[in-house]
RNA sequence: GUGACCGUAGCUCAGUUGGUUAGAGCGCCAGGUUGUGGCCCUGGAGGUCGGGGGUUCAAGUCCCCUCGGUCACCCCA
């Protein structure tokens, strides 16, 4: 609660403890065995790179890269930049190494963004994202927006929405914003203040300006479908049938304009109508055909997109489903209950060998410190969560025994004498595993 | 970068028109039961009232600045 800083994270990160983190490992495993599936491998690159990668790859006009990059100088001069995006990353690696095609990888990782946070924005977030590089088949769009969609209904999240679009190609996309530029030109006076001034600047930006004065000024704007050229008319129906097929309900969206320069082709966003903040977008991507030229690569398309961690769990809450939940709800511990609790009273020693047997024995086991009182341990071990309590005092520890004691549960009856009951120190972890296997 | 609201124990909060040593619940620790957890009872620890400055005989309460939080704009995940 105090305010100065050396006392608490940056502004626009958290920390994610025990039971959260928990949720947070439960998504990625399921995310990764979603797209493992399919083939795709992960892929652990740097969290920075040469600025350059993200410069030139998402556009330098970009607000990322304008204004909200990580940017800093090492001790040798170079100039790096804490990744703001996942894609840029991963296309570099590939350029570095070119691996055989089609190339299919995963990854996790957080991104930075110096943004003031808000409600499902961070300045550091997470995102867990798919890349493929090496075909330019519209099937494979298709493919990569079912994996999203896959994934989000994996985690219990159904109640979202698809928006699809096409950004064109180097021939078409030209002539579309030209065509937008004629049509905004005409009606300069009807968009609002701030893009009355930029509209003939970025015209695309109009598109998906919130405010009501150009939203209607740009309700019978031309769509870039109705000038794009054959081949991107012809990719975009063949991912739209795609969709179709596999009964993955997808809007058309003529506004869907994203914010970096290197799609291409397949645009898709992935919002949630239910999270009630005004940052609902969950995921997204596209293709990007021309990015690894960018990068210094080969000409090679590629599709991606990257979900964002902290959304996506916040829209599972807002939808009341704490999908993967927490794991230790029964403890209420700092960590993951164990099996059994280890109660020493006669000086620890006992405590130090059992847990270190359990453990061997894949049986998790905890105990107490310090040479608390018997009172305080055995507290502990209800508090632990744990099912068993084994006590060793005065009496155990000079008959070489141990007394197993079952820790009852809610909703157990009031328990009778078969509570608890004295086992050699020998045969201790083999009872135990009994008793917690029956 | 812009705007609005908000900062009192680990957490959730109370604190009357500014007026003695700042409170509660929960949590934590200990004792009640010198070998037994949960429930109950008793006690205890824990607060630079975000920080700095100002007004005043007197400031947690009023004013300014600053830091932080939350939400929104911008943009995005």
């Amino acid at each position: 609660m105090t305010a100065s800083g050396a006392r608490r994270a940056p502004v626009g990160t958290r920390d994610v403890l025990y039971p959260e983190s928990s949720r947070w490992e439960a998504v990625v495993a399921g995310f990764a065995a979603t797209v493992e599936r399919a083939g795709y491998g992960l892929v652990i690159s740097p969290m920075f790179e040469d600025v350059s990668v993200f410069s030139r790859g998402m556009g330098e006009k970009a607000d990322v890269v304008a204004k909200e990059m990580y940017v800093f100088e090492d001790r040798g001069g170079r100039s790096l930049a804490l990744r703001p995006e996942g894609t840029a990353s991963i296309v570099r690696a590939f350029v570095q190494h070119r691996p055989p095609l089609p190339w299919k990888a995963w990854y996790a990782t957080a991104a930075f963004r110096y943004e003031r946070p808000q409600a499902g924005r961070f300045r550091q977030h997470h995102q867990l994202g798919v890349e493929v590089l090496g075909s330019a088949d519209a099937d494979l769009d298709v493919e990569v927006i079912d994996l999203a969609v896959t994934f989000l209904v994996s985690v219990g999240l159904d109640d979202f929405e698809l928006r699809i679009n096409s950004m064109g190609d180097p021939v078409c996309a030209p002539v579309y914003v030209e065509t937008l530029r004629k049509y905004l030109e005409s009606r300069l006076g009807e968009l609002c203040d701030e893009h009355r001034q930029r509209a003939l600047v970025s015209p695309l930006r109009v598109l998906d300006c919130k405010k009501e004065a150009c939203r209607s000024a740009t309700a019978g704007a031309p769509a870039l479908l109705d000038v794009a050229c054959a081949e991107c008319k012809q990719h975009f129906g063949r991912v739209e049938s795609g969709l179709r097929a596999l009964a993955i309900p997808a809007r058309v969206d003529a506004r869907l304009v994203r914010g970096f320069d290197y799609y291409t082709r397949t645009t898709f966003e992935l919002s949630s109508p239910g999270l009630d903040v005004a940052q609902n977008a969950l995921g997204g991507g596209g293709r990007y055909d021309g990015l690894v030229e960018v990068l210094g690569g080969p000409a090679t398309p590629g599709i991606g997109f990257g979900i964002g961690l902290e959304r996506l769990l916040l829209a599972c809450d807002a939808a009341r489903r704490s999908a993967p939940s927490p794991v230790g709800a029964s403890g209420r511990s700092a960590g993951p209950p164990p099996a059994v609790f280890v109660v020493d009273v006669a000086g620890g020693e006992a405590a130090r060998d059992l847990t270190h047997a359990l453990r061997a024995a894949r049986i998790p086991s905890d105990r107490a410190f310090d040479e608390r009182s018997l009172k305080s341990q055995m507290r502990m071990a209800d508090r632990s969560g744990a099912r068993l309590a084994l006590i060793v005092g005065a009496d155990e520890a000079a008959a070489g025994t141990v007394s197993v004691r079952a820790l009852r549960r809610e909703g157990d009856s009031a328990g009778g004498d078969d509570l608890q009951r004295v086992v050699g120190r020998s045969d201790v972890v083999g009872y135990v595993q009994e008793v917690l296997g029956s």
